[in-house]
RNA sequence: GGGAGCAUAGCUCAGCUGGUUCAGAGCAUCUGCCUUACAAGCAGAGGGCCGGCGGUUCGAAUCCGUCUGCUCCCACCA
């Protein structure tokens, strides 16, 4: 027999799949034993493999192959998903480098191209899950969109239909300007844009000028007066320092006023009035400023008293201070603040309050020289920048705040809240929308946050979810302004057929030039964007299909709530229940082409039919509009398709048939399935969606056990992603280190829906593991054994002990699968085989240089490794099956992935705890070695006093074997020139024939003393608290009292040989 | 804004209904070894106010408050 010194991964991984592949044993057909049965998520049907594909699917194999290896007739039903929007979305790009526009072809055309798309790049990742070592029933691999899916998806439809839960409702939906289609909440990824926070303003209709007309007193983005106070041009010079200045030290400063306890929260960047203030204590009414570096200018100066006096007048006082102080002596700042907190603020010493605004927010002309600004307005060099108010409007009008100009074209009302006092006298009022020069009424809801913005909201109902919700209650009229690729329509006015982008840009300048343009402020808000195709998503009233899900979601809630489907970790029960306390009706209409077909069908009168097939519709058709002269081509099929997961939540019914024939044998045998592996990500998408499937059409759960994984992320915790580039590619990692020492390396980092810190070296550890299997194999496989040889004592220990260790050992495995603790299963079988197997039995039973070994220990030890390599299987199919194949003469057929699972026996926990001992002994006795510089090629002798605990054991020979000891000698009398250490509380001597120093070990002891003395007291005064005596129940107090037995006895001891040295 | 969760060794994490699994594992680190299966290895070792502060208790990493910091989910404040 020849074993090659390397473990060569690559062919006997390929070797091993093809022998599994050509026995069948991946096949599974119902038969009398239990099933166990896992249904793959479906990856789609062109993607590649990933990290996370990686995790998942080795997790489910070692499910499939651990039921397999434990009597259960194991099924894992491999497949592909369609992925309408990702699918079509590559086609249209492919097509679009080629020339071809979408909208150039028919249905039919597009369709054909897709389906050659899918031929071509389909099924490679079910190619790669095999190099994992997947063990998949490849012949009940089923895609999304093949016939029978297909099938069971138009049933399902129709049957929901039928059943009044299928809908067609205008609604507001995610639309995708670029794929044209409605996205469900779901594929919505919101980013955080910097944008713009655009202050319009909307005239009050009829305008009524303030007597004596306005000074507006206009603010820059940064709370700073712009040029209706001082010289713009030196403003806009400053500008870019002023920002980086007043960010550090206000920065710093929301520190301190967050970290110290000052007895009050402050805002950050709240607006009082007009006035935006860098930090603000509404209770005690105290505004902080901080400088933007030029305190010194006249102008800033000048501006900032404008704002102090502003701020006094409405009752604030005004702390400010530089940026210096605030960086530089931070405590004496905050000295100050807290000076200010004690002590109210006086008013102001002139007393009195000057009108300095008048009812629609303005500063009159109280508030300081007329003239004055007058005067610097004029170099003010922006339209917005007047210091008037603009013509029609004089002091009437609603400022609003909004990170969309261009859908003032859709307005339809202005709403403001009805506890507000800032904007009541708004109430009942109308306003004229600018630009679009539309008449709108200003309503009243609640819904409308006081503290943001102006507190003034305008309302587009179409095209923002909560107007639109607006518009429902208080029944606005909707003006939808967009076509559905993003671009204006007729309502869009001079700016049709212009996109929304563009749009966006123009009537910013368009409302600077009419003078509606309040002020523009740099701000940061969330977009949502397609997670397909990466473009803004827009809010849209389209006319789509809906499920409802109310009575659906009922037993699928409470089947997860009564643990009937286990979720693992449990904590996903909360999102779980969150999000179906809370659901809406699923939207399943997709504009794609790439997909299942609506099988609605529209009668030339109006009206539609649904029905499975074309012929089916017709006979409807007829019959409902009462006309038999009716032709097919009359119809018009619904142009759209459904939502992806409209086929997947179908999945583990549809995989054996369950829809379309309930009652056949396969789905009455291997449904309800048993685990489910997949990604927290999808919990509402798929998981939950199954759920409610199998109770509408099975009543019955669809799987017992969810099982969730993290996510992949790289060691920086980043999600691995292709636009990184952090994600290794899982076929080059495997080629590196063995398919098995992948699935090891991803199993080692991830314990259940913790997300997996992804780091290369854990793939190295697994390969490290496969390499030290390899070579204990061959140890083992290069022994002769001898029938004259006896079996040395310590071999027969080694087996007695390691066959308990084993024992004890599944135990622990089986546990961890019991709660779904895969790499915790993992890391007790690493272990058992490192240490316990190759660092201890093996070193135990390992014949001398060439001897022969015993046919008993030969023979035990080839067992057991048998039966290691059984339990490793799941983890580490390849190395597992080619070790297994050596061990023993094997016959065509057979395989360890078809062997039993070693069961678990019972197994005596004293051994256990005696080889324990021993090892502390050995380690004890190795590290006298190491430290007296005594060679382990160097035998010696081992002297250990007498006593109740000591006695000769069999054990003894372990000891003997591992230490090289030629003699072991029980005495009851200290020997001469010897060491002395203890193991527990027993003495025990090596001799030597080098003098001691007795100095150094004297000292060692002490310490030793010192601490177990401490660590007696620290148990007496436990067992003298009379509370604890009477309070810890008896077995606590017993580990006291053996704790206290054991101190003693070793403080005995080492006192005894501190003297023994001394003498 | 609403909800959930996390914080334990340098890193990744265990630690269940308070007490012998109570301060742990793996990796990493350090020291000494090329000892005929394995240097991808062997033999040893060090390392922690269990996030802070209170409380309950005879006893708290564990239970309860609270503060701080982080993460995720939902909502999408214009």
């Amino acid at each position: 027999m020849d074993i090659p010194s390397k473990y060569a991964p690559e062919q006997v991984e390929n070797k091993w799949y093809d022998y599994w592949m050509k026995h069948g044993f991946f096949r599974s057909v119902p038969d009398g034993r239990e099933p166990y049965t896992i249904v793959i998520p479906p990856p789609n049907v062109t993607g590649v493999l990933h990290m996370g594909h990686m995790l998942n699917n080795t997790i489910q194999d070692v499910l499939v192959r651990r039921a397999r290896m434990t009597g259960k007739n194991a099924c894992w039903v491999p497949g592909t998903d369609h992925a309408s929007i990702a699918t079509e979305a590559r086609v249209v790009a492919k097509l679009a480098q080629e020339g071809v526009k979408k909208s150039d072809l028919t249905r039919e055309q597009f369709l054909e191209h897709a389906w050659d798309w899918t031929h071509k790049h389909g099924g490679i990742i079910l190619e790669q899950l095999k190099k994992l070592g997947a063990s998949c029933d490849w012949e009940r691999t089923c895609f999304t969109m093949d016939d029978a899916r297909s099938e069971s998806v138009i049933k399902a439809f129709v049957d929901l239909y039928k059943k009044g839960l299928v809908y067609r409702g205008v609604r507001m939906v995610n639309w995708d300007p670029a794929a044209k289609t409605a996205l469900s909440d779901e594929e919505v990824n919101y980013k955080e844009q910097q944008g713009k926070l655009y202050y319009l303003r909307y005239n009050i209709a009829p305008p009524s000028p303030p007597e004596g007309g306005g000074v507006r007193n206009t603010h820059d983005g940064y709370g700073y007066l712009t040029a209706n106070a001082i010289n713009y041009g030196l403003l806009k010079e400053h500008a870019q320092n002023m920002r980086k200045f007043s960010t550090v030290a206000e920065s710093a400063l929301w520190e301190m006023l967050r970290g110290k306890n000052l007895d009050e929260k402050f805002r950050r960047q709240h607006i009082i009035g007009d006035v935006i203030v860098d930090f603000v204590s509404l209770r005690h009414k105290l505004v902080i400023e901080v400088d933007g570096g030029y305190h010194n200018d006249p102008e800033i100066q000048k501006a900032d008293k404008i704002r102090t006096e502003y701020l006094e007048s409405h009752g604030y006082s005004v702390v400010r201070f530089t940026n210096e102080e605030v960086l530089e002596n931070p405590d004496e700042v905050l000295g100050r603040i807290k000076e200010r907190l004690a002590a109210p603020p006086s008013p102001p010493e002139r007393g009195g309050v000057r009108n300095t605004h008048d009812e629609h927010g303005y500063l009159t002309a109280n508030a300081l020289n007329n003239e004055q600004i007058l005067e610097k307005s004029d170099n003010a060099e922006r339209g917005w920048l007047r210091t008037s108010p603009p013509s029609g409007g004089l002091g009437g009008a609603v400022i609003v705040a909004t990170t969309r100009p261009e859908t003032i074209l859709g307005d339809t009302a202005v709403c403001i809240n009805p506890n507000d006092p800032k904007t009541a006298h708004l109430k009942g009022k109308r306003v004229i929308v600018p630009i679009a020069n539309r008449e709108v009424p200003i309503i009243e809801d609640e819904y409308v946050d006081m503290e943001f913005g102006t507190g003034c909201l305008k309302v587009t109902p179409a095209h923002d979810v909560n107007d639109y919700m607006l518009g429902e209650k208080y029944n606005l009229e909707s003006i939808d302004i967009f076509n559905d690729d993003g671009t204006l329509n007729k309502h869009g006015l001079q700016y049709e057929g212009m996109d929304r982008f563009e749009v966006r840009k123009q009537i910013e300048q368009d409302l600077i030039a009419a003078g509606l343009m309040e002020k523009v402020e740099p701000y940061v808000n969330n977009v949502g964007f397609s997670e397909r195709t990466d473009v803004p998503i827009e809010p849209k009233l389209s006319m789509q299909w809906f499920l409802k899900m109310g009575e659906m979601a009922k037993p699928a809630f409470d089947a997860v709530m009564e643990d009937d489907v286990m979720f693992h970790p449990a904590k996903f029960k909360n999102t779980y229940r969150h999000w179906m306390e809370n659901i809406k009706d699923w939207c399943i209409s997709r504009q794609l082409w790439w997909g299942h077909r609506i099988p609605a069908y529209y009668l030339p009168e109006g009206g539609y039919v649904v029905a499975e097939t074309p012929e089916k519709a017709l006979a409807a058709a007829r019959e409902k509009s009462g006309n038999p002269a009716l032709r097919l081509q009359d119809l018009r099929q619904d142009d759209d398709c459904l939502d992806t997961w409209f086929s997947s939540w179908l999945w583990p019914l549809s995989v054996f048939d369950g829809i379309n024939n309930p009652d056949n044998d396969e789905i009455k045998y291997y449904y309800p399935t048993n685990d489910l592996v997949t990604a927290p990500e999808i919990i509402f998408f798929w998981v939950a969606r199954m759920i409610m499937a199998g109770y509408e059409y099975r009543n019955q759960r669809c799987f017992r056990n969810v099982y969730f994984t993290g996510i992949v992320r790289d060691k920086l915790g980043r999600k691995m992603s292709k636009s990184l580039g952090n994600s290794p590619d899982p076929i080059v990692l495997m080629n590196q280190y063995s398919a098995d020492g992948v699935r090891m390396g991803m199993l080692l980092c991830s314990a259940a829906g913790n997300d997996i810190l992804f780091d290369e070296s854990q793939v190295e550890q697994g390969r490290n593991f496969c390499n030290k299997i390899w070579n204990a194999f061959r140890l083992v496989k290069g022994w002769e054994s001898d029938a004259r040889t006896a079996q040395p004592e310590s071999s027969k220990t080694a087996i007695l002990w390691f066959g308990n260790r084993l024992h004890s050992a599944i135990a622990e495995v089986n546990d961890h699968f019991e709660k779904f603790r895969i790499s915790d299963a993992l890391m007790t079988i690493y272990k058992l085989i490192w240490d316990d197997f190759c660092s201890w039995y093996l070193e135990i039973i390992k014949p001398a240089y060439q001897q022969p070994i015993d046919v008993q220990t030969l023979e035990a030890t080839t067992d057991f490794f048998d039966r290691l390599m059984r339990l490793l299987h799941p983890f580490m199919p390849f190395l597992t099956e080619e070790i297994w194949q050596w061990l023993r003469q094997r016959k065509e057929g057979e395989s360890i992935m078809v062997s039993d699972m070693p069961a678990v026996e019972s197994f005596d926990n004293e051994i256990l705890r005696k080889f324990d001992y021993v090892t502390e002994v050995i380690v004890a006795i190795r590290t006298q070695r190491a430290q007296r510089n005594i060679l382990n090629k160097e035998a010696i002798e081992l002297f250990i006093k007498k006593s109740n605990e000591t006695q000769p054991s069999p054990f003894d020979s372990v000891i003997a074997k591992l230490c090289n000891i030629s003699k072991i000698e029980y005495l009851d009398t200290k020997p001469e020139n010897c060491i002395p250490f203890i193991v527990r509380s027993t003495e025990f001597f090596i001799p030597i024939s080098k003098s001691v120093n007795k100095a150094e070990e004297i000292e060692k002891l002490t310490k030793e003393l010192e601490y177990t003395k401490g660590f007696l007291t620290s148990v007496m005064q436990k067992l003298n608290n009379e509370r604890f005596v009477n309070n810890a129940p008896e077995k606590v107090l017993e580990s006291e009292r053996k704790k206290k037995t054991d101190a003693e006895a070793r403080i005995l001891v080492i006192e005894e040989q501190i003297k023994a040295l001394k003498s």
